[in-house]
This record gives structure tokens, sequence and C-alpha cells, in this order.
RNA sequence: GCCGGGAUGGCGGAAUCGGUAGACGCAGCGGAUUCAAAAUCCGCCGCUGGUAACAGUGUGGGGGUUCGAGUCCCCCUCCCGGCACCA
């Protein structure tokens, strides 16, 4: 056995070892229960960033664990090989998507192998090839046959500089991020997935996910978003004809306060409004300013202008004027909204900002009406009408249903269940991506193309200019014939959303040699996953997505199963700070953590040691250049200690402001682990302990060994925290270096201790676990270790004594000794004795195996 | 703005079901070893007062429930994630 712990030589070998034998290969064919353990597939920007290796690091501690304990694991690993960051490395370094993608894939699978993951690269795939995505082409058009895709106007951001749509991330203060130019919204036609209609399923089906965190089922529910209201319509004349403004209400019970309408300023009335009134077209044309994203729509200034139209209240009839609001969106609901300035606080802001009338109708006992009181009782559902004549004294639920009924009657309005959640619009306007499988013919109009001629394929020779989608310059891409007709034709060049990919890969690494279809019987044998792993950031979209999918593919026959993922694990972020400067035309260049120093006079850049301004900490990411590069650490001081050091810095669902500070330390412990064995197997080889009289140090020792085997697999399995399982291991080598005596039974505790330890961390840093253990027992598979429950046994512990609540001192009990015995030998001890002064103790509260409370 | 989460020593964190706050590690300090350094080993290490024993105090801030609160409830501050075209 070597001395020194070498990790770069036992490393490599180790790797080389797993790849001869094909250690990490998920046998179709095994009749051990399977394991199916998911780590999300990375975007491959170029470099692996300390949130992928944390991200793995518990996949694959999760798989290895699994493994041990006899499963048939497979952990695969893939691309999420499309995206806008290689659109725009093609634009700053003039290379194709393509050749980019290709060398960033294969410089992070070297880095990932160097990290030594039990990965099946037997199964990787990617995204961007052509035999992954034509399955995605074939299910587009199966569900644009079927009704599930169609087609219908979006707006988007829109840069009037560069021609192009931008990405909500390309828009920076409502600029376009190259041109600078102010962005606009702009309406174009987009495919649509159906999600509305699985709104109800994705919803409930959160009720049978009991392996997921709360905290992304209440995410996941409050985005669905159901609600219960009342859909009305407030009648108007208008050029000659009758006709009706809809909008959708949860507080019909304060219909009767209504005092206007506000209508987006895309709406119809809108338009036509403007026609007789230039300066609300003006305002109209300014709305369309600014980008689209819903954080920008929420936090502008709240505008608006009265069109000069009237509508009719559906039960008064009393004329209220319709404005036109900024923050009214045209994609959500019926793009317009009643206003109740009395009980919502945005209505209020509105309509004291525009000296419209505000009319309570909802009253609170012992409450009177004040516009200074307002915000506490706004929106309460505890009140009842008041001012609302016949519905005077009603609460909300009678209200609402009184009302309902009336509108009905009048065939102005029902009950309506409406979701938060809109349709998901896939078609983008770039290059690389997916196309969508769709010809365009004057004849035969939108023509799905049949499965005969998929994959439709992506020219990979292209470079993107930042000017439009290229894909529409390419003749060869864009002229084809119509597959119905045989005309003359236009190949839709919009490529889909890369979610659309993100949303099955994980059921293609069943089968992902398969050529005959979308999946085969395999995927229903790995299916569900039984573990998945990933950022906290998916939470909503990806995974809402993926489940989505899931049943999609189950309505097509292709998956057996109702939901994706059983188990769900979401790491917290590895957030770092950022570094930026800033031209003249407010353009950010960011810089690497690695390349600025911080010290009391602020952050500057190593290269030039002029400053550069600190622009907060935020997730690792390619767009603010803050993501930390593992490979230095894996350098230094080798892969095991990568990942011991990453999983020992924090639990897995917390986010990590990260800092190589410690990392030392998790290196340290490597060190003392390998001469702790080293110095052990130099005595001579010795059979772990199997029973028998032991002297009170080693049984204390095993006593611990046990404790912590149960800890560990505990921590492991059930909590998955794992920097308390290496704190646990790490005390007991703390304990186990303090153990003195070479005799025969002494050894054996030790040898049992090691060959426990090592392969309690055999998940964490398999290389030194694996080596260890070879030398531990030559020939012999490592296991994971069972706790012997006769090594836990204790005849004494010992009890807190407390005083009103303060810890005062301890006693020493027998275990069996019963609360008389506990409470007498409390209130006898010398600690008590001194607070009680001679006084009966008012009460006394024992918690067994813990504690005894004395209150005086 | 809305939804979700977080805040504990100089630092990362532990305390799993309301019961010893600070495990484990980093940094720091003292010592051993060494010609010296690195490495290694031993010890100390929340704050205040005290030579010490010990006492008081302490889990972002304010209030509450309880014999007992880092943990439960109410209010507030700040930080992180998401907000549908970053992935």
């Amino acid at each position: 056995m070597q001395e020194k712990y070498l990790p770069s030589e036992i490393e490599h070998a180790a790797q080389a070892q797993w790849t001869a034998s094909q250690t990490y290969r998920a046998r179709d064919d095994s009749d051990r229960p399977k394991y199916y353990c998911l780590s999300m597939f990375p975007y491959p920007s170029g470099r692996l960033h300390m949130g992928h290796v944390r991200n793995y690091t518990i996949g694959d501690v999760l798989a290895r664990y699994h493994a041990m304990r006899g499963f048939n694991v497979m952990q695969p690993m893939g691309w999420d090989a499309f995206g806008l960051p290689a659109e725009n490395a093609a634009i700053a370094n003039n290379v194709p998507p393509a050749a980019w993608t290709y060398a960033n894939i294969d410089h992070m699978r070297t880095q990932l192998q160097a990290l030594g993951f039990a990965i099946d690269w037997s199964r990787e795939l990617a995204t961007c090839k052509p035999d992954y995505y034509r399955w995605e082409q074939w299910l587009f058009t199966r569900l644009f046959e079927k009704g599930v895709i169609y087609k219908k106007m979006a707006t988007v951001n829109w840069d009037p500089v560069d021609q192009t749509v931008l990405a909500n991330e390309q828009v920076i203060e409502g600029r376009g991020w190259r041109s600078g130019a102010l962005v606009e919204k702009r309406d174009i036609p987009m495919y649509f997935f159906r999600i509305t209609q699985y709104a109800d399923e994705l919803l409930s089906g959160l009720d049978n996910l009991p392996g997921w965190p709360e905290r992304v089922k209440t995410m996941q529910a409050n985005w669905i978003g159901k609600s219960v209201g009342v859909r009305l319509a407030f009648p108007y004349e208008l050029d000659g004809s009758q006709d009706r403004l809809w909008v959708f209400t949860t507080r019909a019970d304060t219909l009767m306060g209504v005092t206007f309408v506000a209508v987006a300023a895309e709406h119809p009335l809108a338009t036509r409004a403007a026609q007789d009134k230039p300066e609300l077209a003006a305002f109209i044309n300014e709305c369309k300013q600014g980008s689209v994203a819903e954080a920008d729509m929420a936090t502008m200034e709240k505008k608006g202008m009265d069109t000069g139209l009237k509508v009719a209240h559906p039960l008064t009839g009393e004329a209220i004027p319709v404005w036109v609001g900024n923050y009214v969106l045209m994609s959500y609901g019926e793009g317009a909204v009643m206003a109740v300035p009395a009980h919502d606080e945005r209505d209020f802001g509105f309509a004291q900002k525009y000296a419209l009338p505000i009319k309570p109708v909802i009253g609170v006992e012992r409450e009177t009406f004040s516009l200074d009181g307002w915000e506490e009782w706004y929106a309460s559902k505890a009140g009842y009408c008041v001012n609302s004549g016949k519905y005077d004294g009603l609460g909300y639920e009678a209200a609402v249903d009184a009302i309902a009924a009336d509108l009905a009657a009048l065939k102005l309005g029902e009950k309506k269940t409406q979701f938060r959640l809109r349709d998901w619009g896939i078609s983008r306007q770039r290059y690389w991506g997916c196309p969508i499988p769709i010809v365009h013919c004057d004849a035969c109009g939108d023509v799905p193309v049949p499965a005969e001629q998929l994959p439709v394929v992506l020219p990979e020779d292209v470079v993107p200019d930042g000017a439009g989608n290229p894909l529409n310059r390419r003749a060869d891409f864009v002229n084809c014939t119509c597959p119905t007709c045989g005309a003359p034709a236009r190949r839709e060049t919009d490529t889909m959303d890369t979610f659309v990919e993100s949303s099955w890969y994980y059921a293609r690494y069943a089968c992902p040699d398969f050529d005959g279809g979308m999946l085969d019987a395999r995927a229903n044998k790995w299916l569900p996953v039984d573990q998945y792993i990933g950022g906290i950031e998916h939470a909503i979209l990806h995974l809402l997505y993926a489940r989505f999918f899931h049943k999609l593919m189950r309505d097509e026959g292709l998956v057996a199963s109702d939901e994706p993922f059983v188990n769900l694990l979401t790491q917290g972020m590895v957030i770092a700070n950022t570094y930026y400067r800033e031209t003249p035309d407010g353009k950010k260049t960011w810089f690497n953590p690695a390349d600025v120093v911080v010290d009391d006079s602020g952050a500057r850049l190593k290269a030039d040691g002029q400053p550069v301004i600190v622009g907060g900490i935020e997730k690792m990411a390619k767009s603010k250049n803050n993501g930390v590069d593992p490979q230095a650490l894996i350098d230094l001081y080798g892969a095991d200690t990568a990942r011991l050091f990453t999983m020992f810095a924090a639990p897995p669902e917390q986010s990590l402001e990260w800092s190589d500070a410690g990392v030392e330390g998790a290196h340290r412990f490597l060190k003392r682990l390998w001469k702790l064995a080293y110095e052990h197997v130099q005595g001579g080889a010795v059979a772990a302990f199997a029973g028998g009289e032991l002297p009170d140090a080693a049984k204390a020792l095993r006593r611990q060994l046990h404790q912590t085997i149960h800890k560990v697999s505990d921590d492991i399995e059930r909590r998955k925290q794992f920097n308390t399982a290496i704190a646990a291991v790490m005390e007991l080598m703390n304990a186990l270096a303090k153990l003195d005596g070479a005799d025969a039974v002494t050894r054996s505790v030790r040898q049992e201790a090691l060959e426990a330890a090592v392969a309690m961390l055999a998940p964490i840093v398999p290389h030194i676990s694996e080596a260890l253990f070879a030398e531990l027992r030559p020939g012999v598979a490592m296991v994971w270790p069972t706790v012997d429950e006769g090594a836990l046994v204790q005849d004494e512990i010992e009890l807190m004594l407390q005083v009103n609540g303060k810890l005062r001192g301890q006693i020493r009990v027998a275990v069996a000794a019963t609360r008389e015995a506990v409470e007498a030998a409390a209130l006898a001890s010398e600690a008590v004795q001194k607070y009680l002064d001679g006084q009966a103790p008012k009460k006394v509260v024992v918690v067994p195996g813990r504690l005894v409370n004395i209150v005086v």
C-alpha cells in the first residue's frame, strides 16, 4: 500500500477500470429492482460551474448509495443543446452554433468524467441531433392533428433597429441589448400547446406527489392559479350595432361598486376609440413600448386614458366609462377588467390618480369606510354587501350566487372557473432550435410534415448575425413542396422553445437508440424516474412542462404512468458575486469572480488593477459570467476532494454562496483517512470484529460506529442531507484516531470501523474509498454496512437538569429508571437543591431520555 | 408588484417531533516537532463581566403562546429564486 494519498493516481486508475468493465451500464434485463436516478441535463455553455458539480454530485451520491443497496441503477447524462447562448456565441465569434455546441459538449463530457460520476454513457443524447428531435417533430404533427397544438397571435418583444424578436433576457431597461433601441410589443402568429386543457389534472396531480417538496407544489399550484369567479358582460352600442364587453372577476360581490372598466391597449374597443381620438392613439402607442415580461408590466407606473366610450352596467344599466389601462394584459382573461376602486388596491390607486369615483359596497362590522383605513379591509371576503340594493346584507358567497343568478337570467354572465395558467407558446423566431414541422401552402394552409418525411433537418453550417432568423434566408431550407397537393410551398422557419426538448428527454434515456418510434417498451420498464435532482429555479416552468408532456405521451399511448418524477430534490442555487463595467452607451461587460480582487478599497480587475462595479450576488450563469470553474479545484486536490467539499459545504436544498475557504479541510480529512488506514494495514491482516467481550474503550467506539452507520444511512436515504452524514463520519474518524491498543481484539474493532467508514464514504468519494477498501479487504466487494443493534445498548444515560427552563446541571441515571426515580434523583441533586432553597417545586416536567425541568 | 424560500459565532454550517444552541469543518490564537519553513500532532476559541469557580446575555428586528422557542403564531426588515423568449 502507498503511504501517501495520491488522488490523481488513484482517480485515473479507478476511472479507467470503471470504463473498461462498464461498471455503470444500466441493465435493461436485470431482475433486481430498478432505481432511475436523473439529474437535470446541462446546457453545454462551455465549462462546468460549481452548480453543475453540486447537482451531479448529489445525483451520484444517491445513485451509488442505491447501487450499494442492490438496486439496478440507471444514471444517464445528455445535453440540452439548443438555445440562445449558442447564437450569442456565434454572433460574437463568427462560429456556427452547431460547431460551438459540439466543442462545448466534448469539453464538458471530459470534465464530468474526471469527476468520476457513475454515469451510463452509452445512453448519452444531445437534443440538437436529428435522431432525437425527429421524434419531437413527430409528436408535434400528431398533436397538431389532434388540436392539442394550434396557432394564434401572441405578443413578443420587437427590436425595431435590429428587426428581430428579443428574449426577455435581451431587453435591458426597456431597450434592445445590442441596438439600444426602445423595445416595442408586436403581435405575430405562433403555435401553442393547449396546456390549459390539462390545468385541472396538473393541479390535482400534485396531491399524488408525496415525494416532491411542498414549496415546489405550492409554487406550481399558485402558477396554475385556479379561481372560481364570474364571467360577465357590459352591453354597449357602437357604430349602430349592439355588442358586449366581457370581463372575468373573482369578486362579483363587488359588482355594484364598479365605477369604470379598463381594457388592454390592444383591445378592439381601444383600437376603435383611437380612430376618433388622436391622443388616445398616441397613448396606445406608448403602451406598446417596453417588454412583455410580467415583472416589468407589474412594476411599471399604472397609466390610463379615457376612451370616451361608455358601456352599460349589466344590472343597473348605469353608464360606465371605458378606460385603456397599461396594466391590463390582452393575453390574460378577456383583456378587460371591471374596476372597483373601493375594494381593489390597484383600482384604488388608478381611481385616485385620475379622480374616478370610489363607491364602497362592502361593509365590515364596527368599521365605516374611509379612504385612510381602506387597506385593512378592501380585499376582505369577510364583509357583507352595502349600498347594493337588493343584495344588501349578503355575505361573499351568497352575494356572488345571487348576482351570478341574476346575470344568468339576463344572459349577461355565468359562473366560471378560470386558470391563471396560459397556453404554452412554443414558436421562436430563432435559428438554433428544433424546426417546427409545418409547411405553408397557399392552397392547403398549414400542413404538418408527414412522418415518413421527418426529420426536418436543421442545417448546421449557419452563422446567425443577430438580425432576424437566418433560416429565412436559406432558400434550400425554405423552399419545398406541399405534402398534400405537391405545389411549391414554404417551410416554417420558426423553431421550438427549448423547453420542449427538455420536457421528454428523461423518457428517451430508456431507449436512446430506438429508431422505430419516440419510445419503446423499455420506457415503461424504467419510468417513472425514481429520483430527479435539479435546481430550484426550475420549480415551475421546466417541471410543469415535463409533467404536461408526460400526460401528452400517456394519452398517445407512449407511457403508462401519470407523472414523470416520483421523488424530486430541488437543489439550492450556487450563487456568486457579479462584477461589471459599463461602456459610455450603457452596455455592460461582465467579469468572472476569478479575475477580480476584492479588498477594503473595493473590487478591481486583476488584469489592469482598475475598479469594477459590484453587481450583487446571483445564481451562477453564463449571462453574468459569474460561474466558478471547478477545474482548478480538481487539478489541485482531485475529484474526491471537490465532491466531498461540495457536499460538506451546505445541505443540498439550501442556496450556497460560493467560497472555496474550507476546501483544505476536506482534503485534510481524506489524507487523515488514508493515514489511518495505512497505519492499520501496516499492522497486518485482521478480520473485522465478529463478537465477544471488549475493553470499555473499544466497546464505546463500536457503539459510536453503529450509531454512525444508523445516522449516515438515514441522512442519505431519507433526509438527503449529506453534510451531516460527512460530519458524523469525521467524528467517528476522530474517535478512531484516539483509540489506543494493538491487541488483536482492538485491531479487529479498528478493522470493522475502517471498513464501514470507507464504505459509507464511497458514494461521496468513490475513488479513494475503492482504493482503501481494496487494501482493507482485498478481493471483496464493498457493500453498505449494517447496524449491529447489540452494539447500541447502553446502561446509563445523562439527563439535563433545568430550573425554570434554564440549564443548571446534569445527572446520570439508569436507562431503565422510572419517572419517579428520575424525578427523585433530579430533586436530590446539588444543582437543583441550590435553586430550590428549601421550598417545594411548583411543577416537575420529565422528558424521558432528555431532561428534567423544575419550576419553582 | 405577485408567488416561493432564507437569515444561527470572524466564516460555511449543526440542533431530524417544542427539550443541552453552536456538532463537524474553515479561519484565528497558544504549544509540540523542525536549523527554519511547509506538513503533521495537542490545546483554546459566541459575546460581556470575573484570575477563576461562575454569573449574565445570545439564533435578522418587534410582539405573543409555552414549564421550556433557533424551531409554533402575528407584524416588520433585508437577501435569494421564479414571473411564461436565459436555461
